[in-house]
DNA sequence: GCGCCTTCTGAAACCGCTATCAAGAATCCG
DNA sequence: CGGATTCTTGATAGCGGTTTCAGAAGGCGC
């Protein structure tokens, strides 16, 4: 489908030299003499040659291209963390392609592996933030270069995590330094049976020796954090909760906002990620700020590592950074609770 | 990169049929007798065989992989396109490659159509929201299938467009009905010299025959919407203000907070997306609906139809809906405009 | 039972490029 | 100055499929 049907034999015939010559001066890999080199570039331009990526791969048995694995491509960490992986990419001259993965069905993702496969890609970023790109991860075949990226630490294929499980237990002993007697947690649906979220708020609270409420499930619609904010203002012993994401703190705190609670001033609310909207918020929202494209960097750079043939432990990790707003402030007194509760609910 | 080195020669081998017999199992090109048909299934599945793309590409001139181009990949609007686009791609069996185009510079643009073609795409949906975009669609060879995606309707390409221009002087034409005597426009980056939320606007406040002031720009972080809410706040003569983004009017709204006034009470602000979280916001805010998702559906979807050599017009347009929310309101009477600001600005 | 038309099927060519290899040209050395 | 190297270069053989094309088989009418 390139513009013309102009092939290497055109710009051989063109430049008066050889194929293997032309071939030669576009791969670089053999001596060509300036001569022939200048005659050639200047046939390859006044044909606007473009070589066929699938015959050069064919032929080469190599590929520029990587493959993205994502259950989602729109949500926030899942854009960022494509875009890292992209701009990363694109600056090494790679150029990437994206497979989706509805589910962890066994079918879809075989479909998926396939689809992807198919393409003789040089190697492949998996997204492994959810129980998809687990499934994918697990269904691969083992010798194809994958990186894996997440926010947990995993045995196996090498990968760039985010650590949120240290994260999170930040987030979580730093309202509980606060005064709070114990944490709420609101989840985003996990990748596997425990997200690292949910993990370092258990281990905080542990640690703490708070009694640990059971988690709330949100989806990943922030208008579910809405409802679950209504419900958790019908509680009184809710005076601080940890949301797997800003956007589900925001749905939270609106929540708690329709029913009369106000944030922080009667709980406590945190998120995490750092959205660009979090500091936009009222009140401006406490958070871990993930570095997704960062991720995504880092996890190219990793593949790259990979393919070529590095046997050290490929492994990067970085700590998402406690980012202090405010949306959480010490309790109120036990007593002020009370008193505000009587009074009617104002905006 | 495939699993093994598995060929359609090992197949054939395997199901004691001739290598032309499996691919015309495989492209289902030609009758097959029912029997070698199972016993080439047979042997597909138990050698786990997957044809290489880039060879079928090479031998068929025929390609299952569509390109998107685009600007950005992660913001909102962007990234919500993308994803219709895939799904409908990946419903098809196609399989989808992502080109960014930083800029609209030359070299640039050109770098990421060589990138794109060199592919050997059968088709490229080019996002059309910005320069970049439109330089893009500019430049590329007349013969490459192609579909532009955008909010304003242009000549020549096919193209899926979101009308934008009428939402946008539908929601300004509200606002004036609802006694504002102008409208104040906060523009985020466009795509050629006016876009079309812009033009809308424009279009509603003549027909009115309402003063148009200068628009302000914002860029496409929402912060930058913030510090032009500082600035709008202290102009008297703002009482309703035009967002080309949600993301931008919850900047503005927050700005304006910052500086003590209230919305709608003070200043009404409207949006445009009606991204997800334009409903939890405080206040709700009034927006356009965009449904990028299907638009990137009804993209590919005219894509199919360019490749299918169709030759009626090939246009889809769709008119974004307007929300009423509560970020928009009535203004306040003169006198009450001048009696709110000499009082101390409070949260 | 024979010629003719369908169906199937395999041999061979080819898609556009790279890898291999050997030949010819240029350079070097004692 | 002859033989040994070192450079360049083109012929040739694939990469893993698809696409003619023609032959082999089976079906039909008379």
């Amino acid at each position: 489908m390139s513009s013309k049907a102009t092939t290497i034999a055109d710009v051989a015939a063109r430049a008066g030299v050889s194929v293997p010559t032309v071939s030669r001066v576009l791969t670089g890999s053999a001596r060509v003499s300036q001569a022939k080199k200048d005659a050639v570039e200047a046939a390859i331009a006044e044909l606007n040659f473009r070589p066929s990526a699938a015959a050069r791969m064919l032929a080469s048995r190599r590929s520029q291209v990587i493959a993205i694995v994502a259950g989602d491509t729109s949500r926030y960490g899942y854009a960022e963390t494509i875009r890292g992986v992209e701009e990363a990419a694109r600056a090494q001259g790679y150029t990437v392609m994206i497979t989706v993965v509805e589910s962890q069905d066994d079918d879809e993702v075989a479909r998926a592996i396939s689809a992807t496969l198919a393409q003789s890609v040089a190697g492949i970023v998996v997204l492994k933030f959810d129980a998809p790109g687990v499934a994918v991860l697990r269904q691969l075949p083992p010798d194809v270069p994958v990186v894996a990226l997440s926010g947990v630490r995993d045995v196996g294929t090498p990968q760039a995590v985010l650590d949120e499980t240290r994260a999170a237990e930040e987030l979580t002993s730093f309202l509980l330094g606060l005064g709070h007697a114990t944490v709420h947690h609101v989840r985003v649906p996990p990748s596997r049976r425990e997200d690292g979220r949910t993990t370092g708020w258990r281990r905080a609270l542990r640690k703490a020796g708070a009694p640990v409420p059971v988690p709330l499930d949100a989806t990943w619609e922030p208008r579910s954090g809405r409802e679950i904010g209504h419900a958790l203002a019908t509680d009184p012993s809710v005076t601080a909760v940890f949301c797997g994401n800003d956007e589900i703190a925001m749905g939270v705190i609106r929540g708690l906002n329709d029913a009369g609670q106000r944030v922080p001033e009667d709980v406590s609310v945190v998120g995490f990620d750092d959205h660009p909207l979090a500091e936009l918020w009222s009140p401006p929202l406490t958070t871990a700020r993930q570095d997704f494209a960062g991720l995504g960097r880092r996890g190219f750079q990793l593949l790259l590592d990979v393919l070529g043939g590095s046997t050290e432990r490929l492994y990067s990790s970085e700590r998402p950074e406690v980012v202090h707003r405010e949306s959480a402030a010490e309790p109120r007194p036990r007593a002020a609770v009370r008193e505000a509760r009587s009074v009617p609910a104002g905006a």
